[in-house]
RNA sequence: UGGGGCGUAGCCAAGUGGUAAGGCACCGGUCUUUGAAUCCGGCAUUCGUUGGUUCGAAUCCACCCGCCCCAGCCA
């Protein structure tokens, strides 16, 4: 019974309102530039696992390039081997597909080492890039400050054969990490810092994983960023809104080169409520163990929403939805809950599980019997068909669904009322059952046989249908119920010399242990969702080999509880 | 305090001189064998502020206010 969320296209944009670039495009499309052609690109550097921000970029890069009939290509922008790995690259491209995207070609920055190599011996020939000797501190006591210009390098103006001669020797590693730099030759005193002689090549005698000790230079990310979008003819490049500064940068090199000129247009980065989308935050989380890992269903990375719940589709649609600006806004984690019932509900199949189990005999049913009740699978998708459910007279409601002493608004069960227990029957409850230290173990209720299937051919109403399972024939499962990992709306919120852990949620994970599900699940496979009537849309946990483990994706909206809590 | 970006409802967001789309949230009501979903209705006399131009301004101009980014040999 498990749902199939895989898209056979390409999504695009199309759903979403209009945004700057897709206007951009249109415009660039109707003015003939590049011949109409459109070229995106998306670019993770491989130093960790994507999250719901890099959809956001992915949904853009693809998708907007499949709308205009163009290309995207995945390029792992893997200039810094102290920080990337392979296993990063494997769980990025598992991810893109997995949103529902495919890239027409696959590369690396590393695959452009040699030609960016040669176009900055170019660049020292054209006088326009020299080595410089000072050491990181010193670069940035040269560079100046936000409101002072900086100083020339006292490298700055070394002839060309000098630093021909210096930059081929870094590069057959002559030099020690950190002794010297290639640096761009721009201005020190430009009010834009980054223009204040950037580097261009740092040495790092360190393994790569593509290429492993071949390098010991490694270009800087604006260095190779613009030029590697050149050489592939991207036509736009989208990146966040911090490139902005760098913006300039990149147009300088490629200008100097001379090469195919990518532009950069920079966009909103997504933020979420009680949502950290930071790379570094969430491998710390990570490393010190305070979540299982970077696929914990608490994760706001793709491989932990996948394994909480979420179809590709519901990110995609909130995605949309959320659209594209220059707006540094937060988006409330309720409305990407919004889309993701949205889609669970149209596309899974509904079962019964009760989580809280409470004991309920109907004393009048026949001791013994088992009868098998009709239960439609999906009622926003009749071609989900109808299953059985066996019904007997020992059964488990929710906890939840009764109160002895039921306030004005409860409209479940209680002592003297009728409910229908949905598929089954109606049953009056007529006695609460407790143990001596005064905790209700066990209802003794009555049903009426003339409402087989919940019907009532009298016509008579009840306020309440709930759900329930035979205690006999119900199977053992465990529940996890997740909550946002984090209490503040911005975790980042902390007081001075304090740290976003602080902000964790205590409570971000709860484990039922004693669940019980209707029988039909017996051989449900991993990952595989439902809706458990009532409460929620849950899936089956890869870690379901000693029973069944379920994850709730996101609980059912609750107005009962809305309506307890306003009370309260 | 230098440079850059941005301010439209609680949140996201269209709108680029002709009189404020849409979504989330919220509030009513409808329907209901899921207190779900559905359906219907409500929700900015006003677009950060103040002036100006204009028959007419969220849109153009000026000033002011606020928020974000930049001083990695990270990306």
């Amino acid at each position: 019974m498990g749902i199939e969320t895989e898209s056979t296209e390409t999504p695009s944009q199309n759903d979403g309102p209009s945004n700057f670039i897709r206007n951009i495009m249109i415009e660039d499309i109707k003015s003939g530039k590049h011949e109409g052609r459109i070229q995106t690109r998306f670019p993770p550097e491989p130093n960790g696992y994507l999250h719901i921000g890099h959809a956001k970029a992915i949904c853009l890069d693809f998708g907007l390039a499949a709308e205009f009939g163009g290309k995207c290509n995945l390029r792992f922008d893997d200039t810094n081997p102290s920080k990337e790995d392979t296993e990063y690259v494997n769980a990025i491209m598992e991810d893109v597909q997995w949103l529902g995207f495919q890239w027409d070609n696959l590369f690396y920055a590393s695959d452009y080492f040699p030609q960016l190599y040669e176009w900055a011996i170019q660049l020292i020939k054209d006088g326009k890039a020299y080595v410089c000797d000072l050491n990181a501190d010193e670069i940035r006591a040269h560079r100046g400050t936000l409101t002072e210009p900086g100083t020339d390098s006292p490298y700055r103006n070394r002839s060309v054969d000098e630093n021909l001669n210096l930059f081929a020797r870094m590069k057959q590693g002559e030099f020690p990490d950190g002794s010297r730099t290639l640096r761009a030759k721009i201005d020190m005193s430009a009010p834009n810092l980054s223009l204040r002689d950037p580097v261009m090549y740092r040495i790092l005698h360190l393994a790569h994983h593509r290429t492993g000790n071949q390098w010991c230079i490694y270009p800087m990310y604006d260095y190779a960023h613009g030029q590697s979008d050149s050489i592939e003819r991207v036509t736009h490049s989208m990146c966040t809104l911090e490139f902005d500064n760098n913006r300039a940068l990149y147009n300088w090199f490629i200008e100097q080169l001379g090469i195919f000129p990518s532009r950069q247009y920079e966009f909103d980065r997504l933020a979420l409520t009680h949502t950290l989308l930071s790379k570094r935050k969430l491998l710390k989380l990570v490393e010190e163990r305070l979540v299982e890992g970077w696929d914990d269903p608490r994760m706001p990375t793709l491989s932990g929403m996948r394994r909480r719940g979420y179809t590709p589709s519901a990110i995609r649609n909130f995605i949309a939805s959320v659209g594209v600006s220059k707006t540094n806004g937060i988006t409330q984690l309720q409305q990407l809950e919004y889309f993701l019932r949205q889609d669970l509900n149209r596309l899974v199949p509904r079962i019964m599980c009760v989580q809280k189990p409470l004991r309920v005999v109907i004393e009048n049913y026949p001791d013994g019997q088992v009868e098998e009740m009709d239960a439609i699978n999906n009622p926003e998708d009749s071609s989900a068909g109808s299953r059985k459910i066996p019904f007997s007279k020992t059964i488990y409601i929710e906890d939840d669904d009764f109160r002895e002493d039921p306030p004005s608004k409860f409209y479940r069960l209680s002592p003297g009322r009728e409910v229908r227990l949905r598929y089954a029957y109606l049953i009056t409850c007529r006695e609460v059952i407790k143990d001596s230290s005064g905790t209700i173990v066990e209802l003794r209720c009555t049903y009426d046989p003339a409402t087989r299937g919940g019907n009532t051919p009298d016509g008579r109403k009840v306020k309440s249908t709930i759900h329930w399972v035979s205690a006999d024939h119900a199977l053992p499962a465990e529940v996890r119920l997740y909550d946002n990992l984090f209490v503040k709306e911005d975790p980042n919120e902390v007081e001075e010399g304090h740290d976003f852990t602080e902000n964790l949620n205590p409570d971000s994970l709860q484990v039922l242990a004693d669940c019980k599900v209707e029988p039909s699940v017996r051989d449900a496979e991993r990952g595989t969702k439902y809706q458990f009537e009532r409460l929620g849309y849950y899936c089956v946990d890869r870690n379901s080999e000693d029973g069944l483990v379920f994850n709730r994706t996101i609980g059912l909206r609750d107005s009962w509880a809305k309506i307890e809590k306003r009370g309260a």
